[in-house]
DNA sequence: ATAAAATAAATTGCATACAATTAAATTGCA
DNA sequence: TGCAATTTAATTGTATGCAATTTATTTTAT
């Protein structure tokens, strides 16, 4: 019955419900991240951010795994809703230094239950989760 | 140490990896899709119909979890590649019935050799792969 | 010291994604 | 029957993503 067409099969792509299931649970965000005005990816941005204080666009692409064509409209638009600043590094003018504004800096505090809230959706027990996590992880650290 | 917001910290969201994983195991599709002239998006199409010939826009919508915002102009791509013909069923004028051509089909040949290059490059056991897996369908099929 | 190589961000072009709305067709019910 | 509710695609608008290129700056090798 399988034959040489079995791996083309969607239901057989390891990929496939990689990208389904991401896609899913991002869109779960979207009500609650409404509320903060931001997106998704954002969200993610902010994140770094909350953690970091200040980083250039390689090294917060390099965490968010996004390159400067994402991230420079995005983080454009970060600074005008006035959670970021952005300037060149005067130590060595290629870069570009992302802070986070005082408003930045403050929405750390409504978006403190979102990953609770995600949590609740996730129909995985949480040594799963913990399971899943790492898998994904050995694949991250060794693609 | 932890604190109120160790939560919102990116090493501790699901989401983080599963969608930066699945972006970057994408990418290495990007080479092997290229010498057929497919994007990932239009891969995941193909095989869908690759297995059942012809559905509609919606069904098809289901298998892939992408709605018609994404799979009209999708597939009036593929139309136009000449891999897809798309007509309205007269049965019932709304749907739209997505079905391979010949030349759709015959991709099917060049294709088969690209989940095993893919395979090759997912740095984890066969069994890892297999729990990974089926942990995503678990999400994915209760959410 | 300086030209070539390397680096970082921005830009351009193309292809998704998806929410919200619209338009056309069908169903269901009074 | 006849019209309101439902269903399906398509459209519109906004936001990614990323490959490839460009621009500005810095480093390196001679």
């Amino acid at each position: 019955m399988d034959n040489k067409y079995e791996a083309l099969k969607i239901e057989n792509q390891l990929c496939f419900p990689l990208y389904a299931t991401a896609k899913e649970i991002i869109g779960k965000y979207h009500d609650l991240l409404e509320e903060i005005d931001l997106t998704y990816t954002q969200y993610i941005v902010m994140m770094v951010l909350w953690n970091s204080k200040s980083l250039n666009v390689k090294e917060l692409g390099e965490r968010v795994y996004l390159d400067s064509g994402t991230l420079t409209p995005l983080l454009k638009k970060l600074e005008a809703k006035g959670y970021v600043s952005r300037h060149r590094d005067e130590k060595d003018e290629r870069n570009v230094i992302v802070a986070l504004t005082d408003k930045g800096d403050k929405l750390k505090e409504k978006a403190v239950n979102i990953p609770y809230q995600i949590g609740k959706c996730v129909p995985l027990t949480a040594e799963e989760a913990k399971t899943l996590y790492s898998l994904l992880y050995k694949i991250l650290n060794n693609l």
